[in-house]
DNA sequence: TTGATTTGGTTGTACATACAATTATTTATG
DNA sequence: CATAAATAATTGTATGTACAACCAAATCAA
């Protein structure tokens, strides 16, 4: 394509973006075998690891929208990973046997997505990518 | 939030999304002004540059699918910004007179969205960052 | 104590993006 | 040439995410 001025690749936001799909590429593959997205990925791992967890703490460990978070939960609940109990006006979020089962598998899948990117990007590289990326988010959002 | 030893921070694919998520909340208030969404107003630029730019090449230019930028497409024709011209099995698209009366406001907001997030990150941290985000994305992709 | 405000969570809705399948055109091959 | 393979674009459909509005519970204030 010819060079028209138009360099997006300076620009923060549209690599950012460009990041986040070839990555989302990448972590569909790797957890593929587990048979979740990786985002319900994620949030399984954190209710294992959390038993009780709120869909508040949810939404601000993994960074989205409390909507989005309900969306999230709703989906695990009908597939019978996830279960909620209410508590007044907050919720526990509780694991099915099937998500404890299933927690395993869904941490050999992070580890191969780690050393899939690692292996692409350089191991070293990666890891100061990431640690610059989450400064640049705390420095946007303080 | 305590401790679990799930440090979804070091993990490039859930860093990649979060910064995209921060980052595109900058852009659509910066992108606000031109009444576009941040992908609708790169896509405006691209055109009004390249006047007869196919969708294929958007796609690649963008790094979209191409279907995703048929449907950017239908939208900006519905809105008056683009219009199709059949050649084969190829198409060319054209800016109209609006797409083009539009394209100083798009570029001043996308000075300011680069102003901004510069501000907050800090200008040489921001063109780094970018930039080794850009290298990852070409390791990847290679 | 009761009325107002804050807070946690959900719902209706909208939108960006992608995949798989399909159509239409062009190029290659036997 | 005629048929097969490749390519550009589109369409049907699905999904992730968010915003705004809302409800219900809890806290605060008069």
């Amino acid at each position: 394509m010819k060079n028209c001025g138009l360099k997006y690749n300076t620009c923060l936001y549209y690599s950012a973006n460009a990041l986040a799909r070839v990555m989302g590429k990448l972590a569909e593959e790797e957890f593929s075998k587990t048979g979740l997205a990786p985002t319900y990925a994620f949030v399984l791992m954190a209710v294992n690891s959390f038993p009780g967890i709120q869909p508040k703490e949810l939404s601000e460990y993994l960074q989205l929208t409390p909507s989005t978070v309900t969306r999230l939960i709703d989906k695990m609940e009908i597939k019978g990973y996830l279960e909620r109990k209410n508590c007044g006006r907050s919720t526990e979020i509780y694991p099915t046997e099937e998500s404890l089962a299933l927690n395993d598998q869904i941490k050999t899948s992070w580890e191969e997505l780690h050393k899939r990117y690692s292996s692409l990007v350089g191991e070293t590289e990666g890891k100061e990518l990431t640690e610059k990326i989450n400064q640049a988010i705390d420095n946007i959002l303080k």
